[in-house]
DNA sequence: AGCAGACAAAAAATACCATTTTTGTTTGTT
DNA sequence: AACAAACAAAAATGGTATTTTTTGTCTGCT
């Protein structure tokens, strides 16, 4: 015996996920463990067991099975060849989208379209773009007053 | 003379806004500089310059007027005092939303609702949620089988 | 226990239309 | 140069109806 992995049980219990959530995503392909009892039955291995807690995750971000389904096949484009290692990913999701953060930079999910901004880098950018510097607020987005100011305009 | 701040033109340069754009945005007060010449000519300040610049990022990455004036009016209810530092702030921007992160947490400009998930925390949590722990891939999606097995217990 | 099938309810995505917002362009004024 | 006003085109939004996806529940089978 000694069967490695995970039985539908352990896995409904460790993940708060229904059977009919395991079924359905097996015969959809979501997730599809390559363990199999004798019988034929289902045994899912730890790494399965990552994906359908993350899954289940984003679920509870409010994002659908449809986002999470297009998100995976797009990030197994994304990131092919596992370079990348887990513990230097991070996810955030909200409702609608998943943004893979990595290092310095963010990605979406579904799209792949990349885009991080630094306020900080815009700083200087602005700042050089002209010679004239005029080291006055550091707000975001407001414009009144309150100042603390920083020595030199930027770093 | 040396008015100070930034005349429609250098904005326009710098930023490749439209002066329509400028003015239309002026109108509908999402960015009102607040120097004038004498002649009633808007002046704007470096402050100002910033703001646009972001709302020209992030028009670039998709985000439509609308969504930036949202956001923008929600962030300086999040953000009240400015106890923020700019430095410490980034903005992460695709079409459909505008997320703020700061420091480990991300939270969305427009609702404010906050969502951070590291992947690295869910391995933990997995491996200690069942004494079993059977460390097999960092992969985040995949369940192929590819290389740098750390320390294995497995197969 | 684990699986599959069938039915219906709930959730999500899609398509379409009406309305509003934003922008370009032109004209004219200071 | 900067601005305002006016018109039209383009983009974005909101709402509703339609379709698809997902899930729960039940039944029966191994």
């Amino acid at each position: 015996m000694s069967e490695t992995g995970y039985t539908c049980q352990q896995v409904m219990h460790i993940t708060r996920l229904s059977q009919r959530q395991l079924g359905y995503w097996r015969k959809t392909g979501l997730i599809i463990p390559k363990q199999r009892t004798s019988g034929g039955h289902a045994r899912y291995s730890f790494a399965d067991l990552l994906i359908l807690k993350t899954a289940r995750k984003l679920i509870d971000a409010g994002v659908s099975v449809q986002r999470i389904r297009k998100s995976i096949t797009s990030l197994t484009d994304f990131l092919p060849s596992c370079n990348i290692p887990l513990t230097e990913l991070s996810l955030v999701a909200t409702g609608d989208m998943i943004l893979v953060l990595h290092r310095k930079t963010a990605f979406e999910a579904l799209t792949g379209q990349e885009w991080i901004y630094s306020v900080a880098e815009l700083e200087r950018e602005a700042a050089t773009s002209r010679g004239i510097v005029e080291p006055e607020q550091k707000e975001l987005f407001t414009t009144s007053e309150n100042t603390h100011k920083n020595t030199a305009v930027n770093q």
